[in-house]
DNA sequence: CAACTATTCAATTGTTTTATTGAATATTTC
DNA sequence: GAAATATTCAATAAAACAATTGAATAGTTG
């Protein structure tokens, strides 16, 4: 190999190093999750990760240097978002990766099931099949906000802290399934044992937006628009 | 959000950001990349980066921590190899984001081409279709155990190093068109360059046997076995 | 325009990471 | 079994990073 060869596969390579390096930090990862779910403030994501406002700013910046995030300013608020839906693709590969590699991983997510009796998830599949026959219905506890910038085709939205008011407003006859922001959010299993507390049938898919995206670019089935 | 819940949270995002780390280090990535290719021997790595053994060994266990890659034992030697396909999509996923995100990345890549006259690739679905003509002859420029391990259907295999020798023995009447690692390999670019200045009709792809992968099965054409 | 709010900046601390060196281990070969 | 080879280990020094604090900025509301 030339010098020159080698100088410029250094600098190529310290360039894919400022991606990783931005996936280096926990407090980061969880970020760019949130993020993948919809616009937010400095502030919003501070009180969502319990992270002080001056932290999260400062990796905010981090992640606008290797242009994995934007932002806009409203007023006094500084709107950050993701760069690119390939971004929050990206993030569910990186999910699936550790997930397949780490045994961590999957012990920590079998752990928090036993914290939540018998909120084990059901299939995507299994969920498709039962939204065919108009079986279920689709409940998206995420914040309104959220709901609004994506969601899964079908779904209603009644945000986790609204449930117990609008309980009244459910069908009995069907089945109710509930999802959130992702595989490593908790909001659908707090709205199964809300549901399922008052007798409902109900049950959680683990998946969010952008698992359900992917699920379905790769199984073929015809990509309905979303809503 | 309750305490429990941040505390298992933390541990997760913990767990994806060993991953992160991996790929926060330019060595390490480019040590990946390589090994995508095939397996390979410490001191083989040594050798292609030019890094130190010591300085190898180290970044080869941090990836083994995180479990992307794995070894055997081979006599003397200690054969490393990336622990699961996956590893080697998803570091193409990570290729694909930074050149989308990182301008830097696009700078690089042009700039190397300008030093390599008339080495700009054509396109994969160019190839396709010549090489359902027959008009052109694939030519894989890896060291040959690369070759071995997994390469597109229909290539030849003549190392980089041997092409000269084996001049003779190519065909007049066709094209040729070479490939080697990947985007950021310049094997191809290399033997495109010995191939023109003996007159012979050659041009280059700049996908390796992942990116051609991830071609094939984004876009539904039939999977041909990998010989 | 004064008080207030959201965000960023700058400086500091303690911690991690990286590359380097030389020694230690394990396997093979003669 | 001694010499040679491949790899890892351990210790070090330099550099990069993360979280914290308090001050600075910029935009908003009364």
């Amino acid at each position: 190999m030339t010098n020159l060869e080698r100088i410029w596969k250094d600098q190529l390579y310290q360039e894919f190093a400022r991606i990783g390096k931005c996936l280096s930090s926990p407090k980061r990862l969880e970020l760019i999750d949130l993020l993948a779910q919809g616009p937010k403030s400095v502030d919003q994501l501070s009180k969502i990760t319990g992270m002080s406002v001056a932290n999260v700013s400062q990796h905010l910046q981090t992640l606008h240097e290797s242009r994995l995030v934007r932002f806009n300013k409203k007023g006094n608020y500084v709107i950050y978002e993701i760069a690119e839906r390939s971004v929050a693709d990206f993030m569910v590969s990186l999910h699936r990766l550790s997930e397949k590699q780490l045994v961590e991983v999957q012990r920590l997510k079998t752990e928090i099931l036993q914290h939540h009796a018998s909120m084990e998830p059901i299939a995507l599949e299994e969920l498709m099949v039962l939204m065919e026959k108009g079986e279920v219905l689709l409940l998206d506890v995420r914040p309104e906000d959220e709901y609004i910038m994506g969601h899964i085709p079908g779904a209603i939205s009644i945000p986790i802290e609204q449930l117990e008011k609008h309980l009244a407003t459910l069908p009995v006859n069907k089945e109710i399934v509930a999802y959130c922001r992702g595989p490593y959010c908790l909001m659908s299993a707090r709205a199964v044992e809300i549901l399922k507390s008052i007798g409902i049938k109900a049950s959680r898919i683990e998946e969010g937006v952008h698992e359900w995206k992917r699920y379905v670019e790769h199984s073929n089935i015809s990509p309905k628009e979303i809503l």
